[in-house]
DNA sequence: GTCTATATAGTGATAGAC
DNA sequence: GTCTATCACTATATAGAC
């Protein structure tokens, strides 16, 4: 658990650090200070001196992750390519980015599902933010275009947006499960995600035909 | 909490249909056998007198959950229809079941996820299962007679089923964030779901297009 | 900044009275 | 079958020494 690079740093930063792989694999509820501290190697109450609770360290933590997700999705919005070329490449982005990191989707997801008030927080923070509607309306404006000159079947960009988020987190969300119950190695797994990211792609495609 | 029907039940009955429910909101670490009694109206004590362990009640809880939901996957399988009808009848049992329980998907997987013991569990129990293994093969041998007639793109069965669990299962799993970041009354989320529903089924069926 | 010690509360589980 | 009482444990959080 503690490795080299983490010996110059300072003790805020590492237990930041150490609290946020634990609460990834182990979710807010099942992850105490104690043990946070323990995989440090300091006591519980300095975990407190710098976060004062539990709960702010994890929200701290929470809305990082969270933020760095959506601008990784803003970027991938802001594409010039024709339309087919922008899904290809936002599609690849998720799953690659993703890749890095596979259990950012159910870490996200599990608190905002089981803690409503994670939900009040991200809709008064994200979802009523401007720039998001303004990119959101931007999206729709290149479907409609696409859709008059007869490019791509009429279906609501709401629905391209939840397909492509069904296929791509419930990917990286069962990979667990895809890991255990079919006993498959780390390369295995690592070639999996890439067919299934060529699939999804060639599936999402598809289904904008007209 | 306490409705009408309950009064003549068994305690033994009682706790159990209380205990799922919590189980089901909250998930197993959040969920206390004080909460349970507490919610039932009679002592912690009994709780544990009637099932020995949290670990056992939520046991019995979640495998019969998950048996359940298997059983109607299993019975989807078995269909004489052309394929194209057995899909979209497929699809339309898995949404208008989750639609009657919308936190199933969430509290199967949670488990699923967060516990390598619980897919240890289902592993020896379903996965091993011979008759689950049937199942699948059959469902291959279709896939490959529609192929070979040139009536099916050259995709493979896996994919679809994981394309299939995909778009179903993210579309309940993602429901609170919809109905809370979205504002959405009941009326509105049972219509957004009926059209994804159709959405879904299009998308699926448009794919599998030679 | 980091420690020890502790207050306070909640947990799962069991023993024993009725 | 249901209760009261209690055990052993763990949790978060804070006070105060160094």
């Amino acid at each position: 658990m503690v490795n080299e690079s983490m010996v110059n740093e300072s003790m805020e930063q590492r237990i930041r650090e150490v609290a946020q792989e634990l609460f990834f694999r182990q979710g807010y509820a099942a992850t105490s200070t104690t043990q946070i501290a323990r995989e440090v190697g300091c006591t519980q109450a300095l975990v407190h001196y710098y976060y004062r609770t539990k709960e702010n360290l994890f929200r701290q933590i929470y809305l990082e992750q969270v933020e760095a997700a959506l601008n990784v999705i803003a970027r991938s919005l802001a594409n010039e390519q024709s339309f087919e070329d922008f899904l290809r490449s936002a599609i690849s982005t998720y799953f690659d980015t993703l890749m890095q990191n596979p259990r950012l989707p159910y870490f996200v997801l599990e608190e905002l599902v089981s803690n409503p008030e994670r939900r009040r927080y991200l809709r008064e923070n994200f979802v009523k933010k401007p720039a998001y509607a303004c990119l959101y309306m931007q999206l729709e404006a290149r479907v409609r275009h696409e859709q008059q000159a007869g490019r791509m079947a009429r279906v609501e960009t709401f629905d391209i947006m939840m397909s492509v988020a069904s296929l791509t987190v419930f990917t990286f969300i069962s990979l667990p499960m895809y890991r255990d119950l079919l006993a498959q190695t780390d390369e295995q797994v690592r070639q999996y995600i890439l067919h299934r990211k060529e699939e999804v792609t060639r599936l999402v495609l598809q289904g904008l035909r007209p």
